[in-house]
DNA sequence: ACCTGAACACCGTTCAAGT
DNA sequence: ACCTGAACACCGTTCAAGT
């Protein structure tokens, strides 16, 4: 008869903090599909089990990785004096930290109501109401940028996990795409031929202000009527 | 020894037509947690595995489900002689498809460059189109008018699934969110405390169109410059 | 060609047992 | 209080065997 013998314990203890930090290098390098919590555990030397001790499930240790990056995306980004550059410039440091981590976007669009979009929701209603867009007026201008910021993220996050599966890189996507865009019926998908070419040069981050500026002058001409 | 009795074979053969429409509605019924190929396969009295000789995955069977609900959605669109007008019914169209089948938010966002969101782009570029917009920012107006309609989806998606689960009703679900809202830090939540109480009485679909009419007004004026 | 249903690998979560 | 690791329920997918 062998008696158990009992494995030792770790030497470091846990954290949620810890939990927090391990999950978001897990997850950068393994994306949405390799977040297990078995390879968050082993990764971390500890029991599958030791993990619910200081959270509550895998969707709030998720949601909780999102809000660190969103947090700190959002937090680096000093405001100037000019309330539309500001949005353009949260906009963009959300957009580059959403490109560093992919798996952000689906965080975020599948968390509502949580910190972080609310946090997103803030420092752009605050720069909306500097631009002095009307008490009525604020809500739905800043919901529509809020939106549209999660469709493109929630976008790149789903193209980013489509290439890792299939192991392209960007270009070879783009290329990709456009041809099989530009071989589609005539009939039935005029205008997607005829923007193909187009598509395979195009630049995410650049089109991503241009959707940000088109809403911004929207409300500035709404603002004026 | 009991020898293995065979069950008979369904009746009705399997179909990938069928497929689709039997997970429409365990979709619809069951929401996208209920969506499992075990349930599915329960509800069309077969075998889990019959499943496959007709669909690649069950990722390829929600997209499926997901472009038929999309494109009778935009079919049902008849267009009129103002683009901007068929935009937003276009739109409007969608945001009432995607509201009666929260899930098609989610499926539409997590499948890029499939068939779904393509056959969006396609009409709304053709009304870009003839809005008169220069070939050099055509993309640029459709992509953000996609990537809106789809941050509203998938946000709206979201929402559902976590009401689904709470088993909140849409006014709990406000008033619950407006309350937290405005007893937030009024020093970190300035602007999201301000709009607590207008959170509550808002109009999704409202708010959903006068962003289709942010970024429209944008494009115009854009093109103007 | 198409269907059946057991088997497989894997996953989130729980929990009695340990320290 | 916190950790261990086996156990549980469930899920997508495969596949040999049937018709």
């Amino acid at each position: 008869m062998t008696r158990r013998i009992s494995t030792p314990r770790r030497e470091e203890r846990l954290s949620r903090a810890g939990l927090v930090e391990a999950s978001i290098q897990l997850l950068d390098e393994s994306g949405e599909g390799g977040f297990t919590l078995s390879a968050l555990s082993k990764r971390l030397g500890t029991g599958a089990g030791a993990i619910y001790w200081h959270i509550e499930n895998k969707d709030d240790l998720l949601t909780a990785a999102c809000d660190a990056v969103v947090g700190r995306a959002i937090d680096s980004c000093v405001a100037g004096k000019n309330p539309s550059a500001n949005i353009r410039n949260i906009a963009l440091g959300l957009f580059d930290a959403l490109d560093a981590h992919p798996w952000v976007g689906s965080a975020l669009i599948n968390s509502p109501g949580q910190l972080p979009a609310l946090r997103i929701l803030e420092r752009i209603g605050q720069q909306i109401r500097l631009l002095g867009v009307s008490k009525r007026r604020q809500w739905g201008a800043v919901s529509a940028l809020l939106h549209y910021i999660l469709g493109v993220g929630g976008q790149n996050a789903a193209n980013g996990q489509l290439a890792r599966k299939r192991g392209l890189d960007r270009d070879d996507f783009l290329k990709k795409t456009s041809s099989t865009w530009s071989q589609l019926d005539p009939q039935k998908y005029p205008f997607t031929r005829s923007i193909a070419a187009q598509f395979e040069t195009h630049d995410d981050r650049e089109d991503f202000v241009s959707g940000i500026d088109f809403i911004l002058g929207g409300v500035g001409s709404a603002a004026r009527m």
